[in-house]
DNA sequence: GAGTAGTCAGACAGGTCTGTCTTTTTGCCC
DNA sequence: GGGCAAAAAGACAGACCTGTCTGACTACTC
């Protein structure tokens, strides 16, 4: 029932032709230097794209083996296990999009309350990227036993950064309830990133957008 | 990597002595006249157990054999593939899901205002089940290849009769903008059902429920 | 009681899974 | 060029996957 073997495109990607992408441009593939990509980090994103867009349990090593153009027992010899890889991968893919979240929050001359404002716009940039299919750890979490914490602790520490850099935002926007506010959003967010992995319309930022425009208006006195 | 083979608890669920449970009561496991269920209602109630705590992927054929006290031929005769039973599964949980839970809104005298204000309290009844792991519509596509179209059209239907009787509150409840305001009642639904498997916090669902109440206020003169 | 439809039990086929191991190739330093 | 470490290629083990098939048991109808 659909599992993945082998690279659904017979051709192997070419990592060190591909460049970096949208929108958090999964970069990391390259040396930093530009240099050929080690091993490790052909694993690391092969496996990123092939987990993203299959699910975790679906794709088997060897589809990131083939898809990474290396050898399985490099894989294992780097990371040990299948488990191993997936943890590294999703501690890889979170910081680098935690990295371009909130990089694009933050840059630039702004107000918190204008920084909180962007956080749909630059949420549908996302979701108007190819390789956009949801969040990885809602995926991973969605996918393996809720009963078993670990897959759900990698998870909150991921949102945990995310809330608390909207915490501090909230809280310097003069926020009665910093707190109350950015977990307000944060379920603006993870709405909006579920109903646009499955209406596949990046316009579901748009709506939450105005949602969150109408908290900032009634829990932060600065925003009008 | 934590395949679930055999029932992980070594016995096997007597369907016939389980009652029907919280809170959209899974009961059409035994016949509508209190019978001992048939073997397709015992795989159906099995499968969704399984694939709802452990994932779609996760789960082989043989434990939900095992778990419905059945034989793998009947499965295959009553389903035909493994596909089928998935949908089949999807299918007989949403509309339960969905018959509780409108249902809920519904019953009893009430204002539009009021039932949609039932919204977020009912769910965190669900979210408190022990048998709640996230939405399995929404747990499907996580897990499913997100450029296949087939289950993201199954999870549109669920999503688009839930919110269709939103919207038809919000009209009644004279809503300038209806179907906006629903779906950003969606988008808060979504938002909540994740936070509460990842979090295993039902109280995300209070929190959704200001949220709900500020957007009635300011998109519905009828919520003063 | 004989026949029949539904079910159960389990062997089986062919393929895939994770993980290990051996052998060959490659790239690099001296 | 010689030596060496890293990586590639792929065979292999043992378990599990989906799906098929045969044979036995049960409950109901005539």
């Amino acid at each position: 029932m659909a599992r993945v073997t082998k690279t659904s495109s017979g051709t192997l990607v070419e990592p060190t032709v591909c460049p970096p992408r949208n929108p958090h441009g999964r970069a990391f593939a390259e040396g930093a230097d530009g240099a050929e990509p080690k091993a490790r980090d052909r694993i690391i994103a092969a496996a990123t794209r092939l987990f993203c867009q299959y699910g975790i349990t679906a794709v088997g090593v060897d589809a990131v083996v083939a898809e990474a153009a290396t050898a399985k027992a490099t894989l294992y010899k780097t990371f040990g296990s299948k488990e191993r890889l997936v943890e590294a991968v999703l501690e890889k893919e979170g910081a680098a999009w935690r990295d371009w979240f909130i990089g694009e929050l933050l840059k630039g001359e702004a107000t918190p309350v204008a920084r909180l404002r962007r956080v749909f716009p630059v949420l549908r940039e996302w979701f108007n990227d190819d390789a956009f299919f949801g969040c990885p750890f809602i995926n991973a979490v969605a996918e393996t036993d809720k009963r078993d914490d670990r897959m759900r602790q990698i998870a909150l520490h991921h949102k945990k950064v995310v809330l608390d850099t909207l915490i501090d935002l909230a809280g310097q926007a003069g926020a009665r309830d910093a707190h109350g506010l950015a977990h307000q959003l944060g379920l603006l967010i993870d709405g909006a990133i579920v109903a646009a992995m499955i209406t596949k319309d990046s316009n579901v930022a748009l709506l939450a957008g105005q949602s969150a425009d109408m908290l900032l208006r009634n829990l932060c006195a600065e925003a009008a």
